[in-house]
DNA sequence: AATAGGACCAACCGCACAATG
DNA sequence: TCATTGTGCGGTTGGTCCTAT
């Protein structure tokens, strides 16, 4: 924000750190516990921005660093992991004992991304089809998107279809409460599709209730219990979803709402405390598990789930 | 033995955001 | 309210090592 790097101050060394650099550093950490970086200087007289001692310490000279290669087992959980999380190279970091997040997205990028050049498929970049016939009668939008991974490219889609709205006026409203999504994450996937959705669920919902579903559900980490709050309080016995006396469908990745509403339960029951790899009452990349069990063309069965949480 | 190219990885850079004055 | 500071994060760079020719 306009500020200037404090580590292009002059006097202060840059590059590969001396032996006896990191031990002022470490003898810094040892007195006064890590944080502070900026005083490091000023106390120690060591030529580092605070910056660089952090990243030193958290990188390199911190305990329980691990060192040496990625076991298969952990490169398997880096991949699981990468796919949850997507490039949140510190989450995935924290769920590696001893691994620093710039060690981990090294690896990615000189193993396993390189790995999976190899495995890509011709991608298909964002396809969107426009609005459909200009009376409305049927509607026609949709926006396609691929969610690029390591093993597989896995096209992700939204999909609400209405009864008796105009195409336009769907795509208007409905992108409307959420258009930081498509601006932001070119991989992540939105959109509104035409309507012979016979799997949709039983849904009502009112404006105010439409619009959380749709915002939870195109934020980076929707909150599990807040899907399953909105979804397990809105579900009726009718075939249609309602908004404003307006009757539309919703599947997203051609899962129907029944299917999505029963998906968080599952997630809830899963046992996440002991694999750790993403909390029930922390957020997680809902896209990113649902592509990531798309291409087993599994149900949200105790398999599909076991898969992730092995 | 020399060297060119690739692989690896530590460190830097720019940005975002929360805290603070 | 706004500017500044501190911290953390992801992307990128550049130096070093390794390997093939």
């Amino acid at each position: 924000m306009g500020r200037k790097p404090r580590c292009s101050k002059d006097g202060l060394n840059k590059g590969a750190w001396t032996p006896h650099e990191d031990e002022m550093l470490v003898d810094y950490v040892k007195i006064h516990g890590e944080g502070k970086w900026s005083n490091i200087v000023r106390e120690t007289g060591l030529k580092r921005c605070g910056k660089s001692c952090r990243l030193r310490w958290m990188n390199y000279l911190r305990p329980n660093i691990k060192r040496g290669n990625i076991s298969d087992d952990e490169e398997d959980l880096i991949i699981r992991l990468h796919k949850l999380l997507g490039n949140r190279w510190s989450l995935i970091a924290g769920r590696l004992p001893g691994r620093t997040d710039n060690e981990i997205k090294n690896y990615w990028h000189t193993n396993i991304a390189k790995k999976a050049q190899l495995q890509r498929q011709p991608r298909i970049d964002k396809k969107r089809i426009a609005p459909g016939s200009p009376n409305g009668t049927a509607s026609n939008f949709k926006i396609q998107s691929i969610e690029s991974q390591c093993t597989a490219e896995v096209a992700v889609t939204t999909t609400v279809s209405k009864e008796n709205k105009t195409a336009q006026d769907l795509q208007d409203s409905t992108l409307a409460m959420a258009p930081s999504r498509t601006q932001e994450n070119e991989t992540s996937s939105k959109g509104l599709a035409s309507g012979d959705d016979d799997n949709s669920s039983n849904i009502v919902m009112d404006d105010n209730y439409m619009e959380d579903f749709c915002k939870i559900l195109d934020s980076d980490f929707p909150k599990l219990s807040d899907i399953n709050d909105i979804i397990t309080t809105n579900h009726h016995s009718n075939d249609t979803l309602e908004v404003d006396g307006d009757r539309y469908s919703v599947s997203i990745n051609g899962c129907s709402t029944r299917e999505i509403a029963e998906f968080p339960e599952k997630l809830l029951e899963a046992d996440w405390s002991s694999n750790k790899c993403v909390q029930a009452d922390q957020g997680f990349d809902f896209m990113s598990l649902l592509s990531f069990l798309e291409p087993t063309d599994e149900d949200w069965t105790e398999d599909a789930l076991g898969s992730i949480l092995r």
